[in-house]
DNA sequence: TATTGTATTGTAACCGATTGCATTAACTTG
DNA sequence: CAAGTTAATGCAATCGGTTACAATACAATA
């Protein structure tokens, strides 16, 4: 019944039972309007019926475009980079791209490597979240230089020729840090990443800005850097433990390492969040299975993977005239729940 | 000091400077023995010298091969499949292939829609974890009729030219139940997901054994069907919380749809594990942030990721003969936790 | 020395779609 | 009716590697 091995067609082999010419057929594939109407519907009609495919191949020889955007992620495990993913993909698929994904595992080193095989397969634009540990752009130069598009989300390099689309980590920082001191903390530890990247150095600048903000003093002992691990969740908590002074908050850049260092704390006998006010970051689904709740802040991340990909595609397309000099700023918000209600004055 | 736009080298490129035909460059670039040792270190060198970047896309028309192996997934983000993908993608880049990964979000008409952008992609494999609702395997025969090899991972598919990887789910859902049966349990309640998928019906079979090794008996009300996400978890309890005989025992085939109900049966005032004790499944990083720690069984995600890659691209280069009467099937394992600790008797 | 073998390189025809530049037919217009 | 338009289609080169089939040179063998 199935046939084992069905013969690919060719325009050649359309031309031919049509008796047209191989141009004919193609320009009546791609629409173009010198072709009559008519022609183009038979064309189009055996094309269907023989189960016609474009050879993207040649094509792509020919005109020397992919129509395939690269997407390097630290990591795909995050309930927040999935969903940016996923806005991506639904965008890249209504315009016709394809997405070749790859995470760097948070290692500059393997980023390089994708970059580099993200280069010899020649995307149209390139999509980048950077590394923890990430110095160099060079490797996102070269695709300058040869005019392929660059766009960074959330973690983000500064050049003048790459959009970027952020949320406001200043901002979300800020009111991170405000709540817990509107609910009467005064000594909050402050728990990030690596200050090399903007989502962190953003954060801890609003983190200070709240603090200044109440002519509190700025202690650098309380501003720890970690990879944000589970691991270093329950190091966090180990430290405080031994502290002298203990804080009275804690606002860590990430949800996981905020719960596993919460839970730590519990089995040391701390009441959360009497004792210790805790705010996460991203809205993770963990934030909500732990107890108390978490507080977090909502990361817009099925809206920056659109609102990327939309302005990717845009700038292929020269439709839309990007002005890198600014990056897009998307509305983050933050989530009070039980992790750091002190006031029951809501 | 970096051009605007550099050209692309080509072979012929590097033929004429060499004063060599393009073919001995192309030999020699793909290092074919008929060229001369000496040769082949004078055209690399100068490849390397002038940045020479082969054309995939005039390789590929040649070649008709792609070096492209799609994925479809049905979520990128769970831990589960991040580890499955992070380990391909390990094994892929070992061999030169490049992955175009693509989430079905569950649904089968979503997955024919990627499976149809892989197929004019040409890849030259596809590995595939089926969505929730997928009935049909059309979507997949038409790779099988064109000769591209179709490897299922996890959620498999029955058809007797695809290989599968998975693990041995039945025999998962025996220890877990069991484990819970040991644990003095004797009402258990199995929620799982839709039958119509292997691991679900699998852990489901297992549950049946193990309840039948007790010569207890089988009530089908005891096994409830859902989507395991959030809300069914919270409907589970909802609806546990509603039963005139309460169970005594979880086995819940997801672990952030097993904290959640978790979560809610504890603010309901039930008791974990000593009401209720409860097993999770795939040990996510949410089975270690609940309290109490939930039971969950261990997912070999990595090695999965790997050996479905290493068999795919095995078959690919025909070094290795696959059977695919026999599925591959990896360990998994029992972790315990608080969540199903009722006697202290480790 | 003539012959055969071996090592190395070259020639040229692909792969399939695209597109600048004709070409042809049909239609206007003066 | 001749000249000029317009519409529709065809010709052939091109994109850059690959590879079957020579061709050449030189050494080994008879």
């Amino acid at each position: 019944m199935e046939r084992m091995m069905e013969k690919e067609i060719t325009i050649y082999d359309l031309a031919k039972i049509l008796a047209l010419s191989p141009a004919t057929v193609s320009r009546a594939l791609n629409d173009h309007p010198a072709i009559n109407v008519k022609t183009k519907a038979l064309i189009a009609e055996k094309a269907a019926e023989l189960g016609y495919r474009s050879n993207t191949f040649a094509s792509h020889l020919r005109t020397r475009k992919t129509n395939t955007l690269g997407v390097i992620v630290p990591r795909l495990n995050s309930n927040f980079m999935s969903t940016v993913l996923a806005g991506m993909e639904e965008v890249a698929n209504n315009f016709g791209y394809n997405l070749l994904i790859s995470q760097s595992l948070e290692s500059e080193l393997k980023e390089r490597a994708n970059a580099k095989t993200m280069f010899d397969s020649r995307v149209d634009g390139l999509l980048v979240s950077v590394a923890y540990d990430t110095d160099s752009i060079d490797h996102f130069v070269t695709f300058i230089n040869r005019n392929i598009p660059v766009l960074f989300f959330d973690r983000i390099m500064d050049h003048p020729r790459c959009g970027a689309v952020i949320i406001d980590n200043e901002q979300a920082g800020y009111d991170a840090t405000r709540h817990l001191l509107d609910q009467g903390c005064r000594r909050i530890i402050h728990v990030t990443g690596d200050l090399r990247r903007n989502v962190y150095a953003d954060r801890m600048n609003g983190f200070k800005r709240a603090l200044a903000g109440q002519n509190l003093p700025q202690d650098n002992r309380f501003i720890i850097s970690t990879d944000l691990s589970q691991e270093a969740g329950r190091q966090i908590a180990a430290q405080i433990d031994q502290m002298a002074e203990k804080p009275d908050g804690l606002f860590i850049a990430n949800d996981l390492c905020a719960a596993i260092c919460m839970q730590v704390l519990k089995e040391k006998g701390y009441a959360i969040p009497d004792d210790i006010a805790i705010v996460g970051f991203n809205n993770d689904p963990v934030s909500q299975v732990v107890s108390p709740q978490l507080t977090t802040v909502f990361y817009p991340g099925y809206q920056m993977g659109k609102t990327a990909m939309t302005t990717m595609i845009g700038q292929l397309n020269g439709t839309k005239l990007i002005d890198h000099s600014e990056p897009i700023i998307l509305r983050s918000e933050l989530i009070i729940r039980r992790s750091s209600i002190r006031f029951e004055n809501l």
